[in-house]
DNA sequence: TTGTAGGCGTTATCAA
DNA sequence: TTGATAACGCCTACAA
């Protein structure tokens, strides 16, 4: 039979659609056992009110969405887990929503704010280099949470959670310094990067120059641009690469985990060893630096927190109780086997 | 201002609403001149058309849906990316619902069916298990991509591609035991498991048995209840039990890669070296067993093959060119740096 | 506590 | 090539 609508089952059940309308969305003027009747109607009927007229209809609905750019990332899922059960303690509901690497992500909130009559958004990962043109057809609050901004962005025009990325990075790479090294390569994002690859980048020089360590051009690897970015197989190709240069260096700090252990394999089938050799330092804090063998030096980001602290704004925006607020959570140096002081 | 809708375009336009429907799907009974004009108009006020009305509206829409169990699994990252692209190149748009571990699929299924008009499902990752009556709600073709079945499930019934689990997983067990090993430790799901973990214990057992190997329920190790499942988290911890237990063994065979990275951090920080001490080996071929040290001999799944492969049989069934299929892909040993032969 | 009727924003039908 | 109008399935004043 063709799909059953609510009318449908109002008639079955001797009762107008009001009625069952109320039984579904356990409306309070309804007596119990008309209720209990009209689903268990439903039950037998499966009948599934049809979501679309639902959204068409309501004027507003408890929901929030999390937009997240390159799914791919490993980071993210505890991340997701935490905004799924934060929201949902809040009595909302959850949409996940992926965005293509090649989709515009303020577009696909647009359409979804229509769609979904969302109250908020989170937006998760990605560069987020819009005009402000476009933002403002955004008429719900949202957040965004681990994403790195360039600086040309007035504060004042959105909310964020995140670690600082050039501090951090700065840390790492003195860290790695004052164990001795200076010869220190870097693993980062292409030049042409505008996010947290370049304020990773930045905090490297920082570092080196603090440390009255020139910058040596040779040293600065980029990822290449037709692998997937921050991917082990880029860390581990352009690692081949940089070994195969014979350019010195005692030291390599990869902005991201995962090109951390492409980069350790690259070392290890050079016939070379990590930390012997070369000491390696990763960027996020990903299970597998721990699990890697070497285990790996890594910066951990607070992820639990970044995600709590996020729905917090979120919701205290979407309740008006401020108007933009910017969160900077530390990360934590993680010392572990693959990073050990230079020796001559 | 409050968000657009057609009519207030068709007013600006001075044109009806019917028009202008028509200028944004394309439709061929409209004069060029007027779609661009509408087409500017529609810019210029950033007019979003409302998913929730068309859907509601519209009898049926080109789009596949992909319901993913377990967004976790690195496995299907690849998976998704082939699914895109071949659902895209149908000319068909592409959703990608995650289902929650405790969520019904076949339910999230109905829904979806109902609200996105869908023309077919593709299931991936899980354990179906589930009432036939239930299924046949269900009026859309689907497959089954990667998902283990109980051999109880009528295979007229519906679609499924995959690797033959019993048979890989034998192929592992067949290959340690060819090494000389005999004293095989597996790293499997906990015995209640109906799925795809049964069926790789089922491929340990028969390989022990073809060799004239014993089993030894002292080897056969459970992952814990209250870890994620198939993490490297819970082969760690079930790893480092069975070392503490004192039970003998020189070969541990994880079902999923990512319990056998587990597994390997557990011997080394015992003091005890893969694969000198104990050959590791592990199921599914995820990038990490090529990028860890060592490098983890595993099987290999032809993802990239499955993946089209289901998209293939959806859009025949789609396309009413045959009823059920299954279809079978072999898995491929990858032999690599964690196992060498037994010695004495 | 229950039912009737109108409208959410779009697309499809049919007539102009 | 266009436009008026009736659905799509549901929710919600409002009335009973």
């Amino acid at each position: 039979m063709a799909s059953m609508t609510i009318i449908d089952i109002a008639k079955i059940c001797g009762v107008g659609v009001t009625t069952v309308s109320r039984a579904i969305n356990n409306h309070p003027d309804i007596s119990e056992e008309t209720k209990a009747m009209i689903m268990k109607v439903i039950k037998e009927n499966h009948f599934v009110p049809n979501n679309s007229a639902r959204n068409l209809k309501r004027s507003a609905s408890k929901t929030i969405a999390v937009l997240i750019k390159g799914i791919t990332n490993p980071f993210f899922n505890r991340m997701i887990q935490v905004f799924e059960k934060e929201i949902q303690r809040k009595k909302y509901s959850f949409i996940l929503q992926r965005v293509d690497e090649n989709q515009d992500e303020i577009e696909v909130a647009i359409e979804l704010e229509k769609e979904k009559r969302l109250k908020g958004i989170v937006f998760l990962g990605g560069y987020f280099s819009h005009v402000k043109e476009k933002l403002e057809q955004l008429t719900v609050p949202y957040v965004l949470s681990t994403i790195g901004m360039t600086p040309e962005f007035d504060p004042q025009e959105y909310s964020s959670v995140s670690v600082d990325d050039f501090k951090e990075s700065y840390k790492m790479v003195d860290y790695l310094c004052r164990l001795g090294h200076q010869k220190i390569a870097i693993l980062t994002a292409p030049m042409s990067d505008v996010s947290i690859g370049k304020l990773r980048y930045e905090g490297y020089k920082q570092a080196l120059a603090d440390h009255g360590i020139p910058l040596n051009e040779k040293l600065v690897c980029c990822m290449k641009e037709q692998i997937e970015s921050y991917s082990m197989e880029n860390g581990y190709v352009v690692t081949q690469e940089l070994l195969a240069s014979g350019e010195e260096f005692t030291a390599l700090f990869a902005v991201s985990d995962s090109l951390a252990v492409g980069a350790c394999k690259a070392i290890f089938e050079s016939g070379k060893s990590v930390p012997d050799d070369y000491s390696v330092a990763g960027f996020d804090g990903l299970d597998i630096t721990f699990y890697y063998h070497p285990s790996i030096t890594t910066i951990r980001q607070p992820v639990e927190e970044i995600a709590e602290e996020t729905i917090r704004i979120l919701f205290d925006l979407i309740n008006k109780k401020m108007t933009h607020a910017h969160k900077i959570f530390p990360g934590e140096l993680m010392i572990r086997d693959s990073t050990i002081p230079y020796k001559e």
